[in-house]
DNA sequence: AATAATGTACCAACTGGTCAGTATAAATAA
DNA sequence: TTATTTATACTGACCAGTTGGTACATTATT
């Protein structure tokens, strides 16, 4: 790898930690800097804007946060896929002791009704997240595990829902069973109970 | 009402819109200057720093919205009346467009995991709100109308956590439909299906 | 030598906040 | 009824510090 490719590679990596605990807006050029040495004319030369610096850190996030919950699938069952995402969600951040929250979340809120590119890039995330989680619903529902009587889009949107304001709840009250609780809570609404 | 009184009322509640929009970091106090036509001194006279104004707002935010809520509730059956709340919140989002979203959530990932007073205020917001919805969902189970597999307390957070998230889609993607879509999902969840 | 990478110094615009001074209106004294 | 004090309300210039961003010289790598 070459020496340009590892010095960018470790902003965005260093980047991520900075904009998921505090934010875009929170987070300055010379926020950045500091955690990682890089000067700021090297910076700028790696990284035409802050918002292109952005764009790509929530674009690697989604591709590592893909990954690993495609890798933390597992079950046979689509009801038991359905449950082993939701469990991965959880444990995320649980391990990351609930703080900063999800960094999609966050970012949502921040780029709020704007038309920016990071904001479009935030609802390709949540709309194909959606779309994964539509599918496997949709095949509960042929299995007769999952409740039929919620349209599998809606039931899948209702689902992100509910993680991402657990999520922002555990996060506000600092308590992680808050955020494990209500997973548990949509697990057990999401079944079909005859 | 003397004259100082309305100058502070205006510039309150012109930030709550401000604030709403953009949330607490990305109004700046000039933004509010030019929203309000108060000049800066004058502002400053008012409001000793940006935190105590923003205090204000959240607070006043809280008040108004709680005395809408519980206008708003109707019905005769603790089933009913927590119906009527669900709606009352999507009908606030929906009027507004669902621009903005939730004032107290997205104070809430914007002050994150601080102990600022402004992130003890939203703490406070949400652990009452929880305790309200928690209350009518124990009558609704001793009436037999809502679930007993899920402890009260815990539903309640997960219905506020799924009104939150929800708010939070329909935001990025500006289709109140899902913010609407999803709070049915969640009336239907609640019940008890026997 | 040429290109890729890095460091230093700098900029205008904006941030929250302060300050000395000025109106305005209400209470008090003559 | 005036004149005088006093508290409230307001103004606009200014502060130090930070923001994102640029210009340009220097150093490594190929």
């Amino acid at each position: 790898m070459k020496k340009g490719q590892i010095t960018r590679d470790k902003v965005i990596q260093l980047s991520m930690d900075l904009i998921h605990a505090r934010g875009v807006g929170n987070t300055s050029m010379n926020d950045i800097i500091s955690a990682t040495g890089v000067k700021k004319g090297n910076l700028y030369f790696h990284f035409s804007s802050k918002e292109e610096l952005a764009l790509e850190v929530i674009d690697r996030a989604r591709r590592q946060y893909g990954e690993y919950l495609n890798s933390a699938v597992s079950g046979t069952t689509s009801i038991e896929k359905l449950e082993s995402l939701i469990d991965a969600v959880v444990s995320f951040h649980v391990k990351r002791k609930v703080k900063g929250g999800c960094i999609f979340g966050n970012t949502a809120l921040e780029t709020g009704g704007t038309d920016s590119p990071l904001h479009l890039l935030i609802r390709d995330v949540f709309s194909r997240w959606a779309g994964q989680i539509e599918s496997l619903i949709q095949q509960a529902v042929e299995d007769g595990a999952a409740r039929n009587d919620i349209p599998p889009d809606v039931l899948a949107r209702t689902i992100i829902a509910l993680l991402e304001g657990a999520i922002m709840l555990a996060k506000v009250s600092g308590r992680k069973d808050e955020l494990i609780q209500c997973a548990d809570a949509i697990k057990a609404m999401i079944k079909n109970q005859h």
